[in-house]
DNA sequence: GGTAATCGATAAATCGATTTTTCGCAGTTG
DNA sequence: CAACTGCGAAAAATCGATTTATCGATTACC
């Protein structure tokens, strides 16, 4: 009764012998074959309750061609979204008994590349890709190029090959322009990262397309950082400076990221500015301590779980032999309006300045 | 040159025909093994190249008895701290060759087990656990009656038969707690949640350990709600209701969990209580917004790498067959004192009250 | 020169399932 | 009574590797 060494569990064929019959027919009835008389379907279950019998998955899948299992690909693990959307996926595969093997591509296209043979190898059914850049990327093209089954999400808009899920970043930001331009802004600073060109593309275009429809002659200037988060930083602090030169600042601060609203947070703070009285600030992409602080910084929340669904049911209807042209689906997104956002010029401390 | 269909891949005899051997002597040319003609084994490279030949890591892992394969269970994964962790174990894992396998217990102990018998289905080589409640919960358990090896992190102090790895959250506590008193904080909140009994019982005694030896007359209170975040809004809100009647309130709050900092600070919105000049907050736990924010809170940053760096290396060398008894370890966490905390008194809204 | 040891490589067993093929037996039919 | 049909289950092939046992050819030793 005192520790036991780690016993080899008990096969399939261990099962087959306690229940006098053979493996084929242990393996028909627990795969709910009714071909079996009754009698021994009950032999073969005692036997594998009696052992403690489970299938051992590996095995299993041995035989098949498509392996149950499903591989995630998210450019990085450490932020809430791509947090609640392995979440997500883990549980909508395990629903249809498969198994996630979740992989980060550190925001890395090569190392996207690497992680993605490396679940070829594997030979899983299929593949939950959030490219690090957008859907044109090599490891599309390595999808494409061995013919592996699989869906875009997030940071894609379309595909001629693959089906793509994603947040309407467009929409959302035709909502955050029409609420901007709704409490007076009139001069907006966007900012994002150039990197991820279709969907920031996407969502400053519908930014940009609504608040001209609004106001013909707003002002909207834009700071696009390439790849990395931290020249941003550099770019808006410059941005500001010769803005306070001229005498001018934007009223409104749109941040397509989330790490974009941290930094603009961050040089809000440097400045001594306050939201919403100085400045108003948006974020795309909402954070559970957003709510919190004061103050309370308004986002665009996108829709974790409708795209973690839609995905996996796009994906596993591709898995079952379904075919047609790859669509392009696009889940709505809430905008909630915080405190960070206020009307320009309404308050307290409108000039700027040093507030302790 | 189109699109082509999913062609079967190579398999190991496709390299052995191409290559003019056996099977068996490709796979000791891919293993290293040295017996081997120079010639053939170039003949096998050559072969592997052309053919983009990779192993099948299911299949190779069908005849070893402990399979590359690691698991690695986390409460939750929307959490920055969960959320490296992951990231950190997967880099790991994959430096030795290892494939890992994350999965989510959502907090709850009953699913824990459950994944962690699904591990075991799996047969993997180990486990990094880091358990819903403590080293005592079912999925320990049954680690240890199946003979698993493995490693608990994070919610546990130490074990009789598995290794330990978790930041040094006593001392950690007793810093906070000297820096709190250095301030001249003498009425302290404490809030947590009662379901890790371990870790926060070491949270807990180590602050106030170090409090009562700085100032024996110190006062602590503690707000603990069981199992959910939940029910503490309402235990605090309740608490300081109480002490408004007495007229009394702590000027500082220490929170042992990253919600219980969230839930303060939403308290402390609704009270219209600014830090630090109403009240002092120290969180465990660090978040990359907790920098950017007015004011930046104050928080105990875990040592996300170094822990996940020495439960792997004491997990592989179990797998390697170490044995010897098993070993609690604590990593050192810093402490990052910043604006949310202030000395009592000395701000200009130190009677509480509603600014706006 | 004959037996033994060595070397390199192959055939075969193995891992634990699934799936296809074969087989025995009972009941029908011509 | 021989041939046919069906049913249920067992035997065997398969998946793609690793590992053990075996084998033939060469070298070594007495």
């Amino acid at each position: 009764m005192a520790h036991r060494q780690a016993q080899r569990r008990s096969s399939i064929h261990d099962v087959a012998s306690r229940a006098g019959v053979s493996a084929a027919t242990v393996s028909k009835v627990l795969a709910g074959v009714t071909t079996v008389k009754p009698e021994n379907a009950q032999r073969v279950f005692d036997a594998v309750e009696h052992l403690g019998y489970r299938v051992d998955p590996l095995a299993s899948d041995m035989r098949r061609a498509k392996r149950r299992i499903i591989g995630a690909i998210m450019p990085e693990f450490e932020s809430e979204f791509f947090g609640q959307m392995v979440s997500e996926l883990e549980g909508l595969a395990e629903q249809r008994g498969y198994t996630l093997v979740a992989a980060s591509s550190r925001e890395s296209e090569a190392r996207e590349k690497e992680v993605l043979a490396r679940m070829h190898d594997w030979r899983v059914a299929g593949v939950v890709l959030a490219p690090v850049r957008n859907e044109h990327g090599p490891a599309a093209g390595f999808m494409k190029a061995n013919g592996m089954t699989g869906v875009l999400i997030d940071r894609v808009l379309a595909d001629d090959a693959f089906d793509t899920v994603s947040a309407d970043s467009a929409a959302a930001s035709a909502e955050v322009a029409r609420e901007l331009i709704g409490k007076g802004h009139r001069h907006i600073l966007v900012i994002g990262l150039g990197q991820q060109a279709a969907t920031v593309r996407a969502r400053l275009d519908g930014f940009r397309a609504k608040a001209l429809e609004l106001v013909p002659d707003v002002r909207i200037d834009v700071v696009l950082s390439e790849s990395e988060v931290e020249p941003l930083r550099a770019l808006l602090h410059d941005y500001f400076d010769k803005g306070a030169k001229r005498g001018e600042r934007p009223t409104a601060v749109y941040s397509l990221f989330l790490k974009g609203t941290l930094v603009a947070l961050s040089e809000f703070r440097r400045r001594g500015w306050h939201c919403p009285d100085d400045i108003s600030l948006v974020g795309f992409d909402d954070a559970e301590w957003m709510q919190v602080t004061w103050p309370a910084i308004a986002a665009v929340v996108q829709p974790v779980r409708q795209i973690a669904a839609q995905a996996m049911d796009v994906l596993f209807a591709r898995i079952d032999g379904g075919d047609g042209p790859p669509k392009a689906r696009l889940e709505p997104c809430k905008v909630l309006m915080r405190e960070s956002v206020g009307s320009p010029g309404s308050g307290p401390h409108s000039g700027g300045g040093n507030r302790q």
